[in-house]
DNA sequence: GGAATACATGATCATTTATTCATGTATAAA
DNA sequence: TTTATACATGAATAAATGATCATGTATTCC
């Protein structure tokens, strides 16, 4: 028990919460499922199958941005979205797989 | 595109953005290392460990209890908590190993 | 250039979450 | 049976997050 400590440092940990928050929210998660599937996507896509408001859409796909977990390539009037890192979604595997979320 | 959906329905999609939040803060992530470390630590221990105030890390606990994240035992004096499912700190290390956390 | 399409942003309000403080309860020990 | 220890709970407040609405900007097409 002595020597017993948290084997993650405080930066780090602030940054994993942080960006757990950002993938901790039923709409988010979907967008992560749906740009696994498809590499990449437009906002409109998006909300084709989402079916949210336009406006709400942009402001999760902005959350996720400033978070690091998706990046965009702006094509004429269309801007597409896709996964910074498509090792986030073992994230929901693992999650899926969880005694906690059955 | 036609027939691209999210391949999670939605009740498990709010449960796990659910349980999800919960693990998304630091002192939780903190519990749940402690925890794959030690088995089982009592509150005491935990807030040795911590440093925070004893009410609000029982907070924190009945929080993860109630997400079932942990359980207890109580022996004595004292309350033993543990994972309810080891597999939950995959999470952490699957976010720890993502670029947007590096 | 002006309209239309695709998307972003900012303000506002409601809801949720985090923290603190004071107090309550269970067990054990004197 | 009082006292101490270990933990839980509730109320209050502060702060973060989520949703909506109105408006702004970039690009294309006419």
């Amino acid at each position: 028990m002595t020597d017993l400590k948290v084997r993650v440092d405080k930066k780090k940990l602030e940054r994993t919460a942080y960006v757990l928050k950002c993938v901790a929210h039923p709409v988010r998660i979907s967008i992560i499922d749906l740009l696994e599937q498809e590499e990449q996507l437009t906002v409109s896509q998006l909300q084709e199958v989402l079916e949210i408001e336009q406006s709400l859409l942009s402001h999760h796909l902005t959350n996720m941005r400033d978070k690091g977990l998706v990046e965009t390539r702006r094509q004429g009037k269309n801007v597409f979205y896709f996964l910074t890192d498509s090792s986030i979604s073992n994230i929901i595997e693992c999650i899926k797989g969880c005694k906690s979320t059955q």
